[in-house]
RNA sequence: GGGCGGUUAGCUCAGUUGGUUAGAGCGCCUGCCUUACAAGCAGGAAGUCGGGGGUUCGAGUCCCUCACUGCCCA
């Protein structure tokens, strides 16, 4: 029997199998559309369409809480965009991530006893490929797992063949632009991982270290000591070894008098200049400062200005180079306490203080970093810069072409990209893209170019070699929104494989890129703002201007931009707020309490947490609250499936093709299901608002508010009134309830399906006893407000039956009547409360456990009665109520309606709010005044009808 | 040092352009195995909205200020 599900639900036993189902049946796979599409919508297939990038995630990662969050939010979009009519394309792949991955295979080599350089970069890169194709993503192993509505057939991966093509155009295209120069600067520099880093590779700590004083001696005219000393101040004393410089501000009047003097370096010997410079801090140490070009960014700044030679005197493994004289050869804190110790032994140490400062290290190994002089490739950002700064202002027409969700962001945004520096692109490392430039031992020119050349295009030179270094992952990543739609191979680029067809199946094409670029959204985390989210607007932008529309019309900025709204995510720390992290141990893998809880639970605790702009303390309390929440849905679904049984034993059968008909159907002879169709109707158009507005919790908590508090908590207890068998109930009626019940509940299903989309899967199919009209609930049709009828009058009826309901239960319970016992009401109402009540009375007798109403005309109060708006109730008990637990209960009830009269009196007092308020406040303000007015004048006469103790 | 955010029930958080008596989940208290569900049902308690000042007919919401706190950039 199919409709025979255990009692309690176990995610474990259906997940595995929807996963697999919807990656083997291909169901979120979106074809590209035909090439003529465009040119004859006719033939375009139905729906704008959705497309939204996976952030690539490193290859070498595993799937944490920040991922399931961000994939989560992704799904629930995706799956209610497509379950809109949209043509949804969500697009996963994995990024190739250089350091990650290549000291990932490096630490095998080592445990092999081997090391990249003995076995050369070509074997290295093998074995890297190897290592990828064993191990690597993983982390989309994890999304197949959690059913992660993606498209799989175009899977990208940023050293693939057609993306790697993408990056080398791009590359020689900014090379001919002039937009990409070669030159020595300085550079975050790892010592351990012996490559140049990105400034965003850099993570601050506070230090506890020192500041050393230093004296340098004061020179005259004919090169001898004067005696005097100038003292300057350093964090970092081993560096003075490439000292050529100190630096002083023009007009500190300390040192006037030293203005044009020489010094003689300490240790060094060297004599080297005083200089004057206004970016000189005079209040910072002894307001003189070192200068050392070759190994700090701003002495680099001052040494350019000043045309002060750069002296490097430290190796890429950051121990002390020959320049380094005497102290060649050490590693730079042993020469650090060397330098210190001898400076002291030559009196010139003049304190030592302590100091808090921050110290670089690098994001992968945590080394210090070293700031280094090294030759380098960077990009001249700030053309890409200026289209990625308009692509985010607001444009002449007063829109933006991307739009930030929550706003803040882009501010924070606009303010780094309005002080970016150029971009550092190349990197010291063997996996990654190699830079397609070729130096020439005869001219020493470079060639750059799309095929790899055999001789110098300056002077025809064979004697060319490729350069080493390989590009920064970003340089890739930020190439995907236009490179995994067929960029630059749409454009017929000389070199490239033709276009049509070719190897490039599945990887994009001119059809594709027309259809969904731009991407509809990035949803990302602040952390990674200026990563993925700056690099992707400033390349996608740059490269796409350059790809006309599909009439041919140039492509205007609008249309460039890589997404037209970035959706900004909040950080996932522990129950604590703590930020989790390996070293603290407080990392939760997601995996895990899948485990634990279904996937459906997990993600229902994420979005209903994901309030923009605010951290998500996982607590698995939460968890622990929703999956009750999805068994809930299962055993009301076990409820369903059972009347369907025994309706079926009957002879009546359901007919599913007709659900959504009768959640329209304007005869309805019951209040609850009248009812139950306008809060769906309501419910469903406050998530769509929702989510259109990027409000998970928002949304979440809708669902859940209308599935269980609605649903089960009201319709399904009222509902079984209506299929009782043991009552002469008309068939009619009770296969209209039935039906009703289930269209509700299948239109429910749908809504929470984005949310929780294993449960619904599972339940739906369950419902058409696995024969369903689709093959998944996720290619169905989301809930809109017009697909159930709305009844204004239904809602406030039963609004005012749930209100007796509950003044009975409370009274009852308060009275002390045992729970199984029914006991009979009187009643009492100005308005239509009593006829509802008679017109209800099985409703009533089921829920509150009435026997009886009877209806009377006097106003009710006294021990056993308790008013509401728009009636007086009371239970016919033999028992009286705790005087005094009442008497408390009123004079509590008592305060707060004098509290709230008063104040609604003082407000339709002053003639200045009847003057300025809105209409519909004040009517809503004289009707609360009234109401409370009635409720007050009752708790007054029930306080004096209570017996005296 | 510069910038941005936060402070609402015991806990975690909502609270839309100022507008009717500030909400939810969890937790807590009381009573119930009522044949969908004890991962449940029913009833209940709980907040001077960080302090102070101001604008306004009206402030959790806007402005100023102080305190605490988090983040980003240098």
């Amino acid at each position: 029997m199919p409709h025979d599900l255990p009692k309690a639900y176990d995610p474990t036993a259906i997940e595995d199998h929807w996963a697999e189902y919807w990656v083997r049946e291909n169901l979120f796979a979106q074809p590209t559309p035909a090439p003529d599409a465009t040119a004859n919508p006719a033939a375009a297939p139905p729906g704008e369409p959705f497309t939204i990038l996976l952030p690539p995630p490193n290859v070498t990662g595993r799937l944490h809480m920040g991922h399931m969050l961000n994939q989560t939010e992704m799904d629930i979009l995706t799956r209610w965009r497509r379950m809109t009519g949209r043509r949804a394309l969500w697009l996963p792949g994995t990024d190739h991530a250089g350091i990650a991955t290549q000291m990932m295979v490096e630490r095998q080599l080592v445990e092999e006893g081997n090391t990249r350089q003995q076995l050369g970069r070509d074997a290295f890169i093998e074995r890297v490929w190897e290592w990828k194709r064993h191990y690597g993503g993983a982390i989309l192993s994890q999304m197949k797992r959690l059913g992660a509505s993606v498209d799989w057939q175009r899977e990208y991966f940023t050293m693939d063949d057609n993306l790697s093509v993408a990056v080398r155009e791009a590359f020689v295209r900014l090379y001919e632009q002039g937009l990409i120069y070669r030159g020595a600067y300085i550079v975050n520099w790892c010592p351990r991982c012996q490559t140049a880093i990105s400034d965003l590779e850099v993570v601050f700590d506070e230090h506890k270290g020192h500041l050393w004083e230093i004296r340098y001696p004061v020179l005259d005219a004919g090169d001898q000591e004067t005696g005097e000393f100038l003292t300057v101040a350093t964090t970092r004393p081993e560096t003075m070894l490439g000292d050529t410089a100190v630096a002083i501000h023009p007009e500190d009047e300390r040192y006037l008098h030293l203005h044009g003097k020489r010094l003689r370096l300490p240790l060094m010997g060297r004599e080297i200049p005083i200089i004057l410079d206004e970016w000189v801090s005079r209040d910072f140490g002894t307001g003189a400062v070192k200068v050392t070009p070759a190994h700090d960014p701003n002495d680099f700044a001052l040494g350019q200005r000043h045309h002060l030679p750069s002296i490097n005197v430290m190796d890429s493994t950051a121990h002390i180079n020959a320049e380094g004289g005497a102290y060649a050869g050490l590693d730079r804190y042993v020469a650090r306490k060397k330098i210190v110790h001898d400076l002291e032994e030559r009196k010139l140490l003049a304190s030592i203080k302590d100091y808090t400062n921050n110290v670089g290290h690098c994001d992968r190994c945590k080394t210090v970093v070293e700031p280094r002089l090294s030759t380098q490739w960077f990009v001249k950002i700030q053309p890409l810069a200026d289209k990625a700064i308009a692509a985010v202002k607001p444009g002449p027409d007063g829109k933006k072409a991307i739009r930030f969700t929550p706003e803040q962001y882009e501010k924070a945004y606009l303010n780094w990209m309005e002080n970016i520096h150029d971009w550092c692109i190349s990197r010291q490392l063997w996996w990654g893209h190699r830079i397609p430039a070729w130096h020439c031992a005869t001219c020493h020119k470079v060639t750059v170019a799309r095929v790899d050349p055999t001789a110098c295009a300056h002077c025809g030179s064979a004697q060319i070699t490729q350069e080493t270094d390989v590009l920064d992952t970003w340089f890739s990543s930020g190439l995907l929104p236009v490179s995994v739609f067929g960029w630059p191979r749409i454009l017929g680029a000389p070199g490239l494989p033709a276009a049509a067809g070719e190897t490039w199946e599945g990887k994009g094409n001119r059809a594709d890129f027309d259809a969904f670029y731009p991407t509809s959204l990035l949803v990302t985390g602040f952390d990674i703002l200026f990563f993925w989210v700056a690099r992707m607007i400033m390349l996608g932008c740059w490269f796409s201007a350059e790809v006309p529309m599909p009439d041919s019309s140039p492509r205007p900025l609008a249309e460039s931009v890589p997404f037209r709204e970035v959706y900004i995510h909040a950080l996932v720390r522990d129950a604590n707020r703590e930020k989790m992290s390996k070293t603290k141990g407080n990392v939760l893998d997601p995996i895990e309490i899948v485990k634990q809880y279904g996937t459906d639970a997990v993600r229902f605790t994420l979005a209903s947490m994901a309030s923009p702009g605010t951290d998500i303390a996982f607590n698995v309390a939460r968890t622990e609250g929703y999956r009750a929440f999805a068994n809930k849905i299962w055993n009301a679904a076990r409820f369903l499936f059972m009347n369907i049984e025994r309706a079926r034993e009957s002879g009546i059968e359901i007919d599913l093709s007709g659900l959504s008909a009768a959640l329209k159907a304007d005869h309805d002879n019951y209040v609850e299901s009248r009812w139950i169709r306008s809060r769906l109707s309501r419910t469903a158009a406050l998530v769509n608002t929702s989510l259109s507005e990027y409000r998970f919790d928002e949304a979440a908590s809708l669902v859940y508010q209308f599935f269980w508090g609605d649903f089960c908590d009201w319709y399904l207890e009222i509902v079984k009134l209506r299929l009782e068998f043991d009552e002469k109930i008309d068939i009619i009626s009770r296969t209209e309830a039935l039906k009703k019940l289930v269209a509700v509940f299948e239109a429910a299903l749908r809504l929470l399906s984005p949310f929780m989309p294993f449960l619904t899967e599972e339940i739906w199919h369950a419902l058409y006893d696995q024969q369903p009209p689709q093959k998944s609930i996720a290619l169905t049709h989301f809930l809109v407000a017009e697909d159930a009828r709305f009844d204004e009058s239904a809602i406030a009826d039963m609004e005012t039956l749930q209100e007796l309901i509950v003044t009975v239960r409370s009274l009852r319970k308060d009275l002390g009547v045992p729970e199984k016992e029914a006991a009979a009401i009187r009643l009492h109402s100005a308005s239509s409360a009593a006829s509802l009540a008679e017109g209800n009375f099985d409703i009533l007798e089921k829920l509150a456990r009435i026997s009886g109403v009877q209806v009377v005309s006097e106003p009710l109060s006294g021990a056993n009665a308790r008013s509401g708006v728009h009636f007086d109730v009371a239970v016919v008990y033999e028992r009286t109520i705790d005087v005094a637990a009442e008497r408390d209960r009123l004079a509590k009830d008592i305060a707060k309606y004098e509290k709230g009269l008063a104040a609604a009196e003082r407000q339709l007092g002053n003639e200045g709010f009847l003057a300025k308020a809105p209409e519909h406040i004040i009517d809503g303000l004289k009707k609360q005044e009234s109401e409370t007015r009635v409720l007050l004048e009752k708790a007054r006469g029930a306080l004096a009808a209570l017996p005296t103790e």
